[in-house]
DNA sequence: ACCTGAACACCGTTCAAGT
DNA sequence: ACCTGAACACCGTTCAAGT
């Protein structure tokens, strides 16, 4: 009578794939672009691999360490060496920043993470390595490219922590309408810069307002020098 | 038989006040101050002010809404108009912006709201009169300057961010310990540009490395003309 | 109009117990 | 060592019903 459990051994179905980092990467990439990141939960992860989600944990050890290593992924997709080679060092590094960006707003509130915590992973370290080779190729000082990088990272990021989330895509109209509106509707004597400024704090379009200010940050980066903390 | 309900008319505690748009605004700052972003939940917040949480949403639509309120609270504390009169208009304005940096900073997390939602209230506007004012008596063109203060704050914004929620205040250095092993660890032949740099990628307090990046900015808004979308 | 309790549909993380 | 189910302590938001 002992109905020995048969392991029913032959995969009757996509044979569970064994548990481990990458596969839970793989998996949570493909979360990412099919729900987004509001839905990249431990518990969404752990149903899409068929275990509960306390099996997780084994390989992360917390959700942010999770979202880091799904980000540190996606960069590996960033296009280092844009084809066409002319141009100025200056316009290849705007590409390569501006592939940055497009990633992580493609993955919208991933951008946000990059934000709160730095990624260090290999294919970060390649990015850094790439813009260190083009600010050299500027002639840009070494002191000035190392704490440079970081200025341009940061813009690059936050644009796409900002284009990210405006919540759904349905009320960016609505938010947009809200700032256009408290902007004109400032009572000229109360806000007289503002007034006069007018309708040009919101003017251009995201494209023209990235590149100009790619530009102002390589512009001051060869301009400001860095502090010398001298003992007079 | 009819015990009537006695309304115990006189008040037995302090008076449960009235729910208002300003007193939960008011609740949630302490709430914020003594808790921190994480628990300024709707929950959390009605039970401190003696509801449920389906009443907080005849007030606000949503917790971004919330947020983004409390945000512009909280914005009223900028230092607009530093004592110091002297210094330059570039001291001047990388004073205010600092004011703006901590404000954020020492609300933490809130600081990420603030790069999703673009604030447009009564305090924000304020700020950015006065920044306009500032660029304005050091003869930055006014094109220029529309879009400059967008980067400024945006960089202060984003620095913010980043200090704001790195984890609980224990794990920077274990954060920080990562990124340095990082890029120390980084092979010179596979990363020649990383490692000739070396140190230097890591090196300054924050209040150096915050100061560089307001002269970048302000140098390059100086030095980096608007585009000219020009029909030839 | 405002307020409420209860419900719906979720979360992250821990832990004892199994293999 | 790895995996699991169940539990703990929470969430945001909606809705019918009350005042």
């Amino acid at each position: 009578m002992i109905a020995s459990s048969t392991p029913r051994s032959r995969r009757e179905r996509p044979a569970k794939p064994a548990l481990s980092r990458d596969a839970i990467i793989a998996a949570a990439v493909s979360v990412l672009r099919e729900e987004g990141l509001k839905h990249l939960t431990m518990r969404r992860l752990a149903s899409a691999l068929d275990t509960g989600a306390a099996s997780l944990y084994v390989y992360f050890q917390s959700t942010a360490d999770l979202h880091a290593a799904v980000l540190d992924e996606l960069l590996g997709t960033v296009t280092l060496e844009p084809e066409a080679i002319e141009g100025s060092w200056n316009d290849r590094i705007s590409r390569v920043l501006t592939s940055y960006t497009s990633v992580l707003i493609a993955h919208a509130t991933l951008a946000r993470s990059a934000l709160v915590s730095r990624p260090s992973g290999p294919n970060y370290l390649a990015l850094v390595e790439r813009l260190l080779s083009l600010l050299d190729e500027g002639d840009v000082p070494r002191d000035r490219a190392a704490w440079g990088i970081d200025l341009l990272l940061l813009f690059a990021t936050s644009l796409a922590a900002e284009h990210g989330t405006r919540g759904s895509a349905d009320d960016i109209p609505a938010q947009e309408a809200a700032i256009s509106t408290a902007l004109r509707g400032a009572s000229s004597s109360r806000y007289p810069g503002i007034a006069a400024v007018g309708e040009d704090l919101l003017s251009g379009s995201p494209e023209a307002r990235y590149a100009w200010g790619i530009a102002v940050l390589l512009a001051g980066i060869e301009a400001a020098p860095r502090p010398i903390r001298e003992t007079s």
